[in-house]
DNA sequence: TTGTACGCGTTATCAT
DNA sequence: ATGATAACGCGTACAA
């Protein structure tokens, strides 16, 4: 528009396009593209000679016509839950920050795009447009309609957290394998009487988790007291009365679907002055630095949030560059055992 | 690409370009664009009609066509700071998710990048593919690299934080004037020794902090002590260092730089079994529910965050739309007076 | 090995 | 008010 041509000696500032690039070198624009894509065959010299020229005037490719040649956007999304309570976002940002830092290594770029369980629509309008390669869904859900919607429309995707479809691209950590093995660790120290305390049975975590709680007690044939477990627990509200009921019922431990749980189950054990581990043991299925600001260390499961992150995008990363990735995969984890639940 | 056709009936999957919703309706390809970008004449009747095409086919423009056409990508990056510690990441993700509420709202996407307080790279890949309209910085520093550069490259950018340049656009709170008159209030109620412990003083926000510290006192011909002053401090040692001697010097109060200080603060006092308020008063410039976690409630700033996020995009937007917002945008802050201060 | 020509899907500038 | 046509910048068959 109206810009005055550089004078003679190649300037800063004039945005550079491939045929800029070369005019300047005296060989054609494609010439130029075989230099950067790598593709075709193109003489050794040559390529040298406009990678040497591209790096020195810091030329860079315009990503909106190289999307529109290719159909590749170099964009993938990250889907996250809409933030309800501040606290128990730690998860989902470190999972973000483990993409970002995958994607970024591969030139790769990350949208963020939160939404609550239901609402298709930023989804729809990505789509769509086609302004990602493929997303991440950072939570799955029993009935996963961004699921459904995803595989419809043929966008690849993974989950952070199982799935049902076998053939859908999911990384996750063994949850129910996991509460298993505390639950068992825990009945082995003695705490017959274990009570559990959960969030939202719609969220494939959570169901894991809890079969897997289930699966410790039938590994020694025992069965936990009905009346000992809370699931669904959204407020902190119900969770404190949840607490205080649990007491009068003389529950020798609590095990917490997660650290915001917990959070809540140590404050109010706090509140009514009973001590931990002496008044009550508590254990938690996920660690987070929340749990750290108490003066007793918790018992808990620990995950690598940041490399579950990690993982997605690189399984994704691997679909999309025509691999065949295996459509599961399993992350450690670790328990640590801490003063929480001595006895 | 060996795709078969659809078979007579307009079948749903295939992606549809505005050429197939011309020739489906009977008018040209830059009817049914104007009728979707609402610029250039155009009928009202053949723009229902069309509106309602795509309404019903869901037709969504190619964003890389439409990027490539208008030099624009309908794309925003929020830089973060690397993460080092999760805790005090509270605040730039809720900024985060500010800043991608309104983006949202407005058809944008918002892109995260994280990088160190030195590393261009990552902005310098984003610039030059073109790849964002604009940019949002959640962090200033007194020698801001990333200002320069963004300034220099000419890409539109606002800053959450204070900068030096009056022509930048930044949103920000008072930092200073909201410190002062916490030290002052401090002071009015009877709180000579007031102790400041601070973290990096390379950041915009600290150096305002402790700026409006040193006003408080100023306003009161008053002084604080050098040996009450802690500033750079970056990890739990030294904060925990920093609150034994302090408590040697017999101060009456810590005002804490931000919540992942006052944690920390907060957490050694507890282990050397002061009480507070009893033996120690605390304060924070910044609160976060990190700090929910104490029995005891605490007097500190309170920042609206997320509509910082939500302010430094709606500021932005409407430079890239050639509106001209005012550079500065100041926010509000409350200050709330709890137990820990009580005298 | 390298150059030519066309397509990617949209917007914008001209005509009509 | 609407239609044809030329960009936008890059990738890529095809030709040389």
């Amino acid at each position: 528009m109206g810009m005055t041509e550089s004078t003679g000696t190649g300037d800063s500032k004039e945005i550079l396009t491939i045929h800029d690039v070369a005019r300047e070198l005296g060989v054609s624009a494609s010439t130029v593209s075989r230099a950067i894509s790598g593709k075709g065959r193109i003489g050794e010299e040559t390529r040298q000679r406009v990678l040497q020229y591209i790096n020195a005037n810091s030329f860079h490719p315009n990503a909106a016509a190289r999307s529109l040649a290719q159909s590749r956007t170099y964009n993938l999304a990250i889907i996250m839950p809409e933030v309800r309570d501040l606290v128990d976002m730690p998860f989902f940002h470190t999972c973000m920050h483990g993409a970002e830092e995958v994607a970024q290594a591969n030139d790769y770029d990350l949208l963020v795009v939160t939404t609550d369980g239901t609402n298709l629509h930023p989804l729809e309008r990505m789509v769509g447009n086609r302004k990602v390669d493929g997303m991440i869904l950072t939570r799955t859900y029993e009935n996963d309609v961004f699921v459904e919607y995803l595989k419809d429309a043929g966008v690849p995707f993974v989950t952070v957290g199982r799935c049902y479809d076998p053939k859908v691209l999911q990384v996750d950590h063994d949850n129910a394998g996991a509460c298993k093995e505390l639950t068992m660790l825990l009945i082995s120290r003695g705490m017959e009487k274990i009570a559990y305390l959960g969030g939202g049975m719609d969220q494939m975590v959570n169901i894991d988790r809890y079969a897997g709680f289930r699966q410790g007690y039938e590994a020694y044939r025992k069965q936990p007291d009905k009346r000992w477990i809370y699931t669904d627990l959204a407020t902190k509200n119900q969770i404190s009365r949840a607490v205080d009921e649990l007491l009068h019922l003389g529950v020798d431990c609590m095990l917490c679907q997660d650290d915001f749980i917990c959070n809540e189950v140590v404050q109010e054990l706090n509140n009514l002055k009973v001590s931990i581990p002496g008044g009550m043991r508590v254990a938690s299925c996920h660690y987070s630095r929340l749990l750290d600001n108490y003066p007793v260390t918790i018992t808990s499961l620990k995950f690598d949030i940041m490399d579950i992150g990690r993982k997605a995008v690189q399984v994704l990363l691997d679909q999309l560059n025509g691999k065949h990735p295996r459509p599961l995969t399993m992350l450690d984890y670790e328990i640590s055992l801490k003063e929480s639940t001595k006895n």
